[in-house]
DNA sequence: AGCATGGATTGAAACGATTCAAAAATGGTA
DNA sequence: TACCATTTTTGAATCGTTTCAATCCATGCT
């Protein structure tokens, strides 16, 4: 209804028309340049608030050849460890002036490919990616285009980009001999995806300290698809094999809900038949009976250091490439102790 | 380095030099118009592949005046069921090609004002929005520029815009029912956020439920900031109150966390001392001894839903308005039982 | 051969901002 | 008053697409 248009919104001509001025003074106004006087530069902001005028970002985008907007690319977003380095990303670029574009992986390499094709095309200035298992082509596209980019938490060794992550083979590395050092001996290490570069980290880190100390891994369980039953079946024929496991290792929050699901189902308890120990702090840890130990991710500073990288390699393509490495840390909790002499008694209660 | 401009990618009129056809051509075979002869469309596809070249979206959102961006703005995403509600609309989006662009409220009205008004600049072609309390200002904004939108989950009154909500009132209303029908005769509520609409309408329904029935409400407890040590003292004095409730309701998985840590340390047990149910399924309901009873949102019922009308009215501005309402489905579980004749004993074991 | 017919192709005009060289206004001085 | 130096202001060009009237070119028909 304001604008000159029958179409659409009030555009900056209709501003410069209804202030009685050029559109560049209207474009200086709304870029706070400088010079434009002051009664001028009243009565372009009056005709903009009777308008209802916002600027047509597109339009900036294009003129700028600059989007201010950031695009990420995350497996899923449900879980709460990458939910929580959205909410940290959201609450930057909002701070600074940019939005976000989120698509999901679903840890596909070929969706991922797709999508951040569709990223690019929108003219992202800047890409925030977790990668999946296999991210070369999405990061061949991103390396040949140069697109601004920094890698966050499944760090490939792809020396083309920026990256964040924790040191996950130390983690487990320590995880790990805190447990051989209590006198575990048996050690069980439930992984979502064998395939992940985190993953591989976690399970050199937990073989080296097994090497080191007199322990051994009993198995590497992996659910890499939703199958529980088929999962449960492999977790309860670790658990019964001829070297049950006196602790586990839970890969993520998601794996630990699914492991203690288990553990409930085969009656078994925990210090007390078995110790066990969670990657990337469930929401729910502290209301387990005994409460979980976990290895907590530092997640606002792995957001906040990926933001800094993302933004320095925006404004400064050439910038020296940047490999930011953090640490998890343990939490001790009661799910976390000695192993029982366990001869005594039977190990596996009838369920209930 | 393929490109004629030294500063960047290749443009669609690249494509055209290298292909030796003008630019309406190669944007016909680009939107697959199919007035294009076999061969050259050939020809054409060849250089764009040899260019690497990927339309510019800004330029296309430009021109056809949409984008294909849908804002999607959320009070916070590191909650479980808004967390789910994202990857349906992802999905669904990325099926129709459009992005999401997603901002975050906080549950501030002002903060959320700005957030779209940064998306309403952006250009999106329609908005999916999760109001706070107060979303009057966001709504009159979106109604003034006649911004295609919809409502999610927290649905006001309000006649403007499309909506997709369950049944708040009616969902309170039988759980609460159903425990009066099993005995209990004191109800505790406990709530996050008692502006909120879907706050009220549970009321609402609790209210109704418990004038109908033999009941009364012992106290709406408040949890609006996060201000743990103060919302246990709160949930401690009513449990210790004059009228003990048999029964606690908790408003979603965030509540029903802290509540359990209450619980645990007061050595309240359920549902021998008092029942527990929780709208809004948290994922670890299934795993608490005993396990949870909740009310479960129907999740991407409501996404979908959500997105049909989106689309709709994208589509179709001048559509009537439509409002979806659904169902939260009660799920059993041991957490809910009959109340204890408890005079016999005492309620509160001291702390482990 | 002449002429419709209709599909293929072209290229200039948008879309709504920014930018910047040039023009205009302003103010200070001689 | 005339002149110069600043500060304001203007408006055309530009960003990379789509769109569409106009043109071109085969082809078949009389």
């Amino acid at each position: 209804m304001h604008s000159s248009k029958a179409s659409g919104r009030p555009t900056i001509l209709d501003v410069a028309k209804l202030a009685g001025v050029s559109v560049g003074t209207v474009s200086n106004v709304l870029n706070a340049v400088g010079n434009v006087s002051a009664p001028r530069a009243a009565h372009v902001n009056a005709a903009m608030a009777q308008l209802g005028y916002l600027p047509n970002g597109v339009a900036q985008s294009l003129r700028r050849s600059a989007s201010r907007v950031i695009g990420l690319c995350a497996p899923l977003t449900s879980s709460a460890y990458f939910a929580a380095l959205f909410e940290v990303f959201e609450e930057l670029a909002a701070k600074e002036g940019y939005e976000l574009m989120q698509v999901l992986s679903h840890g596909d390499p070929a969706l991922e490919l797709r999508r951040v094709r569709a990223l690019l095309s929108r003219s992202v200035d800047g890409l925030i990616l977790i990668p999946t298992h296999d991210s070369v082509p999405t990061l061949d596209l991103l390396a040949e285009r140069a697109t601004p980019a920094v890698l966050v938490d499944r760090v490939t060794g792809d020396r083309r980009f920026d990256a964040v992550a924790i040191d996950d083979r130390k983690a487990m590395f320590e995880a790990t001999a805190h447990l051989i050092a209590l006198g575990h001996r048996n050690l069980l290490y439930v992984i979502r995806d064998n395939r992940l570069v985190t993953t591989r980290q976690r399970i050199a880190g937990f073989s080296a300290a097994a090497a080191a100390g007199p322990a051994r891994i009993v198995a590497n369980v992996c659910q890499r698809d939703a199958d529980n039953a088929a999962f449960a079946a492999q977790v309860a024929a670790a658990l019964r094999g001829p070297q049950p496991p006196t602790a586990i290792i839970a890969s993520n929050s998601a794996i630990a809900l699914a492991m203690i699901e288990i553990l409930r189902a085969l009656g078994v308890r925990w210090p007390e038949d078995v110790s066990v120990l969670a990657f990337d702090e469930p929401v729910w840890a502290s209301i387990m009976s005994p409460p979980l130990a976990v290895l907590r991710h530092p997640t606002r500073a792995i957001a906040e250091a990926a933001w800094a990288c993302l933004m320095r390699r925006v404004n400064t393509p050439a910038a020296r490439r940047r490999s930011i490495v953090l640490e998890a840390r343990f939490i001790a909790a009661a799910s976390v102790a000695a192993p029982a002499a366990r001869d005594a008694r039977p190990r596996h209660r009838a369920r209930r």
